[in-house]
DNA sequence: ATGGTAGTCGCACTA
């Protein structure tokens, strides 16, 4: 069976559910992983989300900030989330679908400005994360054999992942201790990079652009912070992906544009 | 080098 899995930081799941709506009408994934939802559960728009064909729904919100939850026309056999680093942040969740398949969405915190963890705790809450992230991969490497992994992941990890490795490499989200850091989480459960599969290292992509550019479409100042990685067992059913870039044109567009993949399971 | 925009039960914080 072909699924096809969405990940995207919607930036306020409330102010965007239109774009939603649009944007599953039109796609029609067969799961949605959200990410800054910006609200706590009981105001998620859940009716919306069931009338397009997405009634099983795993929702963890916070008050004002973070929050992440998946829609899926699939049910789930469990939901899970993990505190991470002990903030009590909404950053994370995990679901097992019926035929044992694994999904874990994740929001990894920005960071903040300043790419030194003892001047700036929320660039050390990231490392510390990213750490937590490493382990977690090691103790599940062995048993998770059919696990997919999406998110906002904050790090644009490639070159070719920014608009300018050299300008960018001072800038956190692509500073080398956290790119580094990012590749052992990846190693620390071997998982291949779903995205890259299809598009050569060599060419440029990106799934966010700052809300602070005057045209962001001209000077198309990206990053590549969103991503959606398998274990080596699931990537021989890969079949597509695909970075909508024109959702960030959209009315009223998040930041962060959808990224799907579709995959034999 | 700076400041630019967006969202949230605001008067600050996160991104």
């Amino acid at each position: 069976m072909a699924i096809t899995i969405a990940t995207w930081n919607i930036n306020s799941v409330r102010l965007r559910i239109g774009i939603v709506e649009q944007f599953l009408a039109a796609e029609s994934p067969d799961v949605l992983c959200l990410q800054e939802i910006k609200t706590i559960d009981d105001s998620f728009p859940r009716k919306a989300l069931i009338e397009a064909g997405y009634p099983h729904l795993a929702i963890a919100g916070q008050k004002g900030y973070h929050g992440v939850a998946i829609a899926s026309k699939l049910p789930f056999k469990t939901v899970e989330k993990d505190d991470w680093v002990a903030m009590g942040d909404a950053r994370h969740l995990r679901v097992r679908f019926e035929d044992g398949l694994l999904l874990d969405n994740f929001y990894i915190p920005a960071g903040g400005d300043e790419p030194d963890p003892v001047a700036n705790p929320k660039f050390d809450h990231k490392l510390k994360f990213l750490r937590e992230m490493v382990a977690w991969g090691e103790r599940r490497r062995a048993s998770e054999k059919r696990a997919i992994v999406v998110g906002d992941f904050n790090v644009a990890p490639l070159e070719h992942d920014v608009w300018s490795h050299k300008k960018l490499l001072d800038v956190v989200s692509h500073t080398p201790i956290e790119t580094n850091l990012l590749g052992e989480v990846q190693a620390a459960h071997d998982w291949v990079d779903a995205v890259r599969h299809f598009v050569p290292p060599s060419e440029k992509l990106y799934s966010w652009w700052s809300y602070r550019a005057a045209d962001w479409n001209a000077a198309d100042k990206g990053r590549r912070l969103d991503h959606i990685w398998v274990t080596p067992d699931l990537a021989g059913g890969l079949v597509s992906t695909r970075t909508l870039r024109e959702a960030r044109g959209w009315e009223k567009p998040s930041d962060h544009v959808p990224v799907m993949l579709t995959l034999e399971v």
